[in-house]
DNA sequence: CGCGTAATTGCAATCGTTTGCAATTTTACC
DNA sequence: GGTAAAATTGCAAACGATTGCAATTACGCG
């Protein structure tokens, strides 16, 4: 605090830039320098003061890679993010960028730090082990199963430290966090119906199998209230997308009177081109959407959707991370979604 | 290729973990394995495919912290979003979560890894050394000055790999990429004039200078065509913004009728709140958004807005990075708004 | 077949910290 | 003042890969 040059990192005449650097001026080994730094240890309080007053004034900070190999430790967690099925598909997606912004969150409060990796299943089909083996991570978030389902239930058979946001499959190995994606499909399906549908679709890519599940949830409903049900199958690239959801409404207008959107983006888009169409929402069709993004309450008409609880996961995902780091071979946790009836259903 | 079993990391008896382990086993040198590994070194080729082979058996990887150790280089880039003003303003804004998409994509490709770090200046004013010292990354990426130009400034002058997505100030010494904000407000200044409003306000925060810029350039085009202008203050905390847009709005109902907002997510905002007051955009009150994000093409009515690049962006940046590792020292890039007449103003 | 050169491989130092164990200094107490 | 126990500090061995230099092997050619 009383120091009266604290700026003069570059002035000083010798570059400090090791343990044993600062110990030479110090006088002490570099042993006792390390555990100075290091904080807790048991060292002599003027020893630290003066080690430290030393450090601050060269501007000193350790090796990070030295220690990490040392200690075997990183204090960094991996968050991956496969691109399964459309490539870029999810790395602009609002859901899952939110998400990430979270997991900052949540990862810098308990003092680690995030290495983000966008990867392409199809391209390296040994993405996961690389990145759990490539040494440079204590545990690893993967957010969207993707299509990579069975490659990381093989790995998470070996690998403890692993926490996925998805779907959760009876009788799964890897520990996930996620929304009860069927139970969401069922209230959307639901609602619609309450709201007058007599007969659905389903807008979005069934492949990933959080979006099967929320298709099976709608389908279940649908079958035992006798209601028709169909799925038009939409990518998420956001090129395509528009055009190919244009063409999906013109197919099924006056066939279909109520719209389950895969996510409130494709939801989103949709409003969009119905109003362009002249389609009264939710008169002539009506629309539930899933997420709840900050979007979704400000379209024309606000959209009803299954709300997923962003924070709410990613607190659970850095929360049982953080346990499986501790040697504890947590559950799952599944979320539960809500309705959030607003304009369009 | 012609490998029998290549499924059996688990049953290998013994654990290779390390360089040594492996060349036990192959009957050579760690070193020898080491470039063989690495691939371009002079190395038989034989002996390499065998090396290979062994260690692909072993689902064997070399130790990251060690290498990166050795080699003083450790192919991360640090990516860091200052949260100044606006505690949990950034994270979740999705201009910058699109920004930092794109540079995990351009990252990426080029071979680095991307660390994530968000900090809050205001809790610890020695963010950026402190990120630059840790020895974790080969250089860094500062998404937004926020309110902390000077402390940037101070690190570029000693520190070359360095660049910051933000505002350029005549004369500044850190190497930014941005677009020419006081352009773009120009742009949304003189649309808002051209379709007819008399007198302006911009609704934002002008502290971080981004803003600050964009409402000088506005200004300066108001002052020439003798118009009006004022700034309200807006917040971009999720939370807050929404009723404090309605109060601004409120206060200068009758007083204003061209309103230029700092960001799209205000704007959005804003056009939900007049929505509700039953004002119509743009005949009563014209609106100018500024970063054309995808939802503002879809909001009613579409939002007329100042574009930025994001993509371009995220190129420019990672582009200046390298050249900056490389050594080179290298200039600042502006790049150009452009206007996006929609029908809001 | 012998020698010179080129192609491979092995050796051992190094990157900078951490930490168990031993050595030393303090402190406490009789 | 002396001795035992406690508090500090120093020593030196890891951590695991990389790489300059030296040593070995292979190859070409007269």
């Amino acid at each position: 605090m009383a120091d009266p040059d604290a700026h003069n990192h570059e002035e000083s005449a010798t570059k400090v830039r090791t343990l044993a650097d600062l110990a030479k001026i110090a006088g002490v080994s570099p042993g006792t320098v390390s555990r100075a730094l290091a904080g807790n240890s048991l060292v002599n309080a003027k020893t630290r003061e003066k080690i430290e007053a030393i450090a601050r004034e060269h501007g000193f900070r350790p090796n990070q890679m030295a220690s990490k190999l040392r200690r075997q430790k990183t204090g960094v967690i991996g968050v991956a993010i496969p691109l399964g099925h459309d490539v870029r598909q999810q790395i602009s997606d609002t859901f899952f960028m939110t998400l990430l912004g979270h997991l900052a969150d949540e990862l810098t409060e308990k003092g680690y730090d995030l290495m983000l990796r966008r990867v392409i299943p199809a391209q390296d089909e040994d993405w996961l082990d690389q990145f759990i083996g490539s040494g440079m991570v204590d545990g690893v978030i993967v957010i969207g199963q993707s299509d990579q389902f069975e490659r990381i239930e093989e790995v998470a058979d070996g690998y403890l430290p692993m926490v996925v946001w998805g779907n959760h499959q009876e009788g799964q190995r890897h520990c996930v966090v996620g929304t009860d994606n069927r139970l969401g499909g069922k209230l959307a399906a639901e609602r619609l119906i309450a709201s007058g549908a007599k007969s659905l679709a389903f807008l979005g890519d069934t492949q990933p199998i959080e979006f099967a599940a929320r298709y099976a949830g709608a389908k279940e409903v649908a079958a035992k209230m006798g209601v028709a049900i169909r799925a038009l199958p939409t990518h998420l690239s956001p090129e395509r997308t528009g055009e190919e959801i244009a063409e999906h409404l013109r197919e099924i207008e006056g066939k279909v009177d109520g719209i389950f959107a895969a996510t409130d983006t494709i939801a989103v888009t949709c409003l969009k081109e119905l109003r362009e169409s002249g389609i009264d929402v939710p008169r002539e069709l009506k629309i539930v959407g899933f997420d709840d993004l900050p979007i979704s309450s400000q379209t024309v008409p606000p959209l009803t959707t299954v709300r997923q609880d962003i924070a709410a996961g990613a607190r659970g995902l850095v929360d049982l991370l953080l346990r499986r780091l501790a040697g504890d071979d947590t559950e799952s946790l599944i979320l539960p979604p809500r309705l959030m009836v607003r304009d369009s259903a």
